[in-house]
RNA sequence: GGCGGAGUGGUGAAAUGGUAGACACAGCAGACUCAAAAUCUGCCGAUUGCAAGAUCAUGCCGGUUCGAGUCCGGCCUCCGCUACCA
């Protein structure tokens, strides 16, 4: 049997022989805790990257210390291959982007195979296969039967190098989520999915999920953003009606001098006297124009226009004329804000452009502000004045008091308001679920019937890259039937968002052989909620946000139980080289194929998994990948070296082991303990590898002697096996063959620590004077407290130290510490 | 501007309020070798000292405590998210 660790050669010889018993294969019918392991799906752009690597070395840790710990773990793999790069590359290379896709799915699954990753392969899916997003669009479908799913037009995103929508969550910095392109807002017909329904549920829930870094949680209720405020109407000067605003700050009202509008606001031209229609209607024109990242820039200027209408405060009857504003939004609140210049910056800045009246009515404590001289607006809270009965009130108090003033006069209303929209989901592209509706000109909006289902994305496409999407563009896709009245009608050419698959391809996974219908409910109730979650944190407000609703539309369709997707969320860090995050455009990619190639997928998981703790960026170094594999040649050596002597070994036999000995299996056993609580849990896969290097460090010179010092060898380089089996699947495998075990490894159950072989029998007790460290006695376990003092006090460096002084206090730690305070005298 | 997170050796990082820097990378010295690689051994925060040791040191300033990298208050810097959200 050959000497030198070759990973190649058991690399292989495992896989296979995992795929060939199919040992990661789970189902239903077990006695065993249920535990259900997730790391998100990957597109299938090509080839894995280090990202991948981390994600899934990371996640098939805690797969296998799972199931050596008694579980019944499901662990799936799968693909979310919808999407826009598989259309952009059938254009270039004239193929399909079923080609393109499928092709790479198999490339890619070849490598994740090569990683030696604990999945159950059984239950792939890809989300472009039929059999999944047929079952999507059975979703949408009862989602347009109750509400959920609707068709209106607004002022969507617009990405024009994509030439399709995009949804809130998808425009990043005023850009493109993909392509970066500026963002600009176009009037369409669009389907959206009415996920601010559960805006309430999705914000309460986010105080229900220990499990979640506190930061994503944040991230998320930010982006729900409710508010607390008023509704409050502001009437029309000899006009019958009124116009509503939403603010968060009716304590303010009393200093309320003018109005702003948003220039889309449908009211705008109404109010727009004759003498000023033409200017009003170049200035909303313009605003129009103007693109959206420019518009809601911090810095943009403000600016706006009279309409040469009044309207009246509520409270005071002052007349306020009303403006049109560009930095008043159509889209938040109701389009219209009662304008505070000195209590709000941004009214401040435009009362000053304009020459509006300012109004002082918080004044800050032990302060007067003067109008006059002021050189910005006050925002804190204050005491109130200027404001009639509320006068000397404090602010804050006088929020609730305002409020329940308005509403007992019917001026205004208490309410809530979310910054959460709606979900648009219609996407122009051809590549991605098509949504199951059909336009008739006489019954309109018809869905596609059940029997009818599902609707194929048909294959015989050209790709032009112009035109907009070729769905449109193929008649024998458009034209169909009505299916309630026979006419000749048009069939929707517009696919879905591709976050539509992957909110509920989880949910899929526990029935992805499941023909009946969406999802087998017998066997998702036993598998959700996903016990552990592994991702990116760039995922943290839209794949997280989007799963979390769709399991509560679920739910409430009946399909499932759970309330909410994924019970622990780990958000891992990016992978780093030289200052940036790889990436083909830096030119610091490390490709994970010529890794493997050089070191084998051990060496890759295992420095993957020490460099950093998960959750931190890990900073890839070629030296640091030197150092693992030097280390796993460590472990390999050392078992070769000890084989016969091990392999002969008789079991430990505790009564009769020697200091030497016993002081080897207490580093054993203490390695256990540490590791165990490491990765269960913590998930501090650094410092548990950490704790075997220095049992090796241990293990290494110890010379063989007596049986029973083979026999707790025997024990250490077992437990070695066993403690690295989670991260290093390949060779600890090969090992505990050769070390003549005839179970295989991963049918093996994680070792457990004997309590009593940690008790230490001697003990190093720090000794400091004044809190400083002066000396260290060696004791015997268990020495109290009151032994330990006037061991202390008798230590000679320590009687350097305290000579001449008065000792004050002697604070004992048993088996820790003890710390003398002295005083000079 | 708002909200989060983080700041520890040359580097990646460790430390339930109790020996700061485990483990590793890099570096230095030595063993083996004709030589090199590999491997093994030792050293490896700063200042000072022949040494034993001493002093300083976890972004900065203060506080709580017998004792603070860790807890509290105030700043500085970096990163992330969000942002004319009324």
């Amino acid at each position: 049997m050959e000497h030198k660790y070759v990973p190649k050669d058991i690399e292989e010889k495992w896989q296979l022989r995992w795929e060939n018993d199919k040992t990661f294969k789970v189902s239903e019918e077990t006695d065993k805790p249920k535990y259900y392991l997730l790391e998100m799906f990957p597109y299938p752009s090509g080839r894995i990257h280090m990202g991948h690597v981390r994600n899934y070395s990371i996640g098939d840790v805690v797969g296998r210390f799972k199931r050596m710990r008694g579980f019944n773990v499901l662990h799936p793999m799968g693909w979310d291959a919808f999407g826009m790069p598989a259309e952009n590359a059938a254009i270039q290379n004239k193929s399909h982007p079923a080609t393109w896709t499928y092709e790479n799915i198999a490339y890619m699954r070849s490598q994740l195979k090569k990683m030696g990753l604990s999945y159950d392969w059984d239950r792939e899916l890809a989300t472009c296969d039929l059999e999944y997003y047929r079952w999507e669009q059975k979703i949408f479908l009862e989602m347009f039967a109750r509400g959920l799913a609707y068709k209106k037009t607004s002022f969507v995103n617009w990405c024009p190098t994509c030439e399709t929508v995009l949804a809130n969550e998808q425009v990043e910095d005023g850009g493109c989520w993909r392509c970066d392109s500026d963002v600009s807002l176009k009037e369409l017909d669009q389907w959206f999915f009415r996920i601010t329904n559960y805006a309430e549920e999705l914000l309460e829930n986010t105080f229900k999920l220990p499990g979640w870094p506190e930061r994503v949680l944040v991230m998320q209720r930010n982006w729900i953003g409710k508010s607390f405020g008023c509704e409050i109407d502001f009437p029309i000067e000899n006009g019958a009606d009124a116009i509503r605003v939403f603010t968060t700050r009716q304590d303010t009202v009393f200093g309320a001098t003018f109005m702003s509008l948003a220039p889309e606001h449908p009211r705008a031209m109404e109010l727009t006297t004759a003498d000023r229609r033409e200017s009003v209607s170049a200035f909303i024109d313009k605003i129009r124009k103007t693109d959206r990242i420019k518009r809601t820039a911090d810095d943009f200027e403000k600016e706006g226009i009279f309409t040469g209408s009044y309207c009246l405060n509520p409270l005071t009857k002052a007349r306020m004329p009303i403006f049109l504003a560009n930095f008043v939004l159509m889209d938040y609140g109701t389009g219209a804000v009662m304008a505070v210049p000195t209590h709000d910056q941004r009214d401040f800045e435009f009362a000053k452009k304009y020459d509006l009246p300012l109004k002082v009515v918080i004044q800050p404590q032990g302060e007067t502000l003067d109008p006059s001289t002021m050189s910005e607006a006050f925002t804190d809270s204050g005491i109130m004045s200027n404001s009639g009965t509320f006068d000397g009130m404090k602010s804050d108090d006088a929020k609730e008091a305002i409020a329940d003033y308005l509403q007992s006069r019917s001026a205004g209303t208490k309410t809530v308001n979310f910054r959460l929209r709606d979900w648009g989901i219609s996407r122009q592209r051809y590549w991605g679920n098509p949504i199951p509706v059909i336009y008739c000109d006489v019954c309109g909006v018809v869905p596609v019937p059940e029997q009818d289902l599902p609707v194929v994305l048909p294959r015989d496409v050209v790709f032009t890259g112009e035109g907009g999407s070729p769905l449109a563009q193929m008649e024998s896709f458009v034209r169909c039937a009505c299916p309630s009245c026979g006419r000749a009608a048009r069939r929707e050419t517009d696919t879905m968002d591709t976050f539509v698959q992957s909110s509920w391809y989880f949910l899929r996974y526990c029935c992805p052989d499941y023909q009946d219908g969406i999802l087998d409910r017998d066997r998702v109730d036993y598998w959700m909620s996903v016990d552990q979650y592994i991702g990116g944190i760039e995922h943290a407000v839209l794949h997280l946000l989007y799963a979390r609703f769709f399991t509560k539309v679920l739910r409430d369709l009946g399909y499932i139980a759970a309330d909410e997707p994924f019970t622990n969320l780990l958000t891992q860090g990016m992978v780093i080289k030289d200052g940036a995050k790889m990436s083909k455009s830096k030119g610091n990619v490390v490709d994970p194929d010529s890794l493997i190639k050089k070191y084998g997928s051990d060496t890759a998981r295992l420095f993957s998994l020490f460099a950093a703790p998960p959750e931190k960026d890990l900073d890839w170094n070629d030296q640091g990948v030197e150092g693992s594999f030097r280390f796993l040649n460590r472990i390999w050596k050392l078992v070769h070296d000890r084989l016969d002597e091990i392999k002969g070994a008789a079991p430990v036999d505790v009564a009769s082991l020697g200091p030497t000995e016993r002081a080897l299996r207490r580093a054993v056993h203490k390695t256990i303990r540490k590791v165990t609580e490491d990765v269960e849990g913590r998930f501090h896969f650094n410092t548990a590898i950490a704790s075997v290097m220095e049992l090796l460090n241990t293990l290494q010179p110890a010379e063989p002697g007596t049986p029973q010092s083979s026999a707790v060898m025997r024990e250490a380089l077992q437990s070695v096996i066993l403690l690295m089996a989670p991260f290093v699947p390949h060779i600890t495998e090969e090992l505990w063959q050769r070390m003549g075990n005839t179970v295989p490894l991963s049918q093996t159950g994680w070792p457990e620590y004997d309590r009593n072989a940690v008790v230490d029998e001697e003990v190093t007790v720090v000794v400091q004077v004044n809190g400083k460290l002066r000396s260290k006695i060696t004791v015997v376990s268990g020495t109290s407290e009151g032994e330990l003092e006037s061991l202390a006090l008798a230590d000679e460096k320590v009687v350097s130290f305290i000579a001449g002084k008065t000792v004050r206090k002697v604070i004992c730690v048993q088996g820790k510490l003890v710390n003398i305070v002295v005083e000079q005298g």
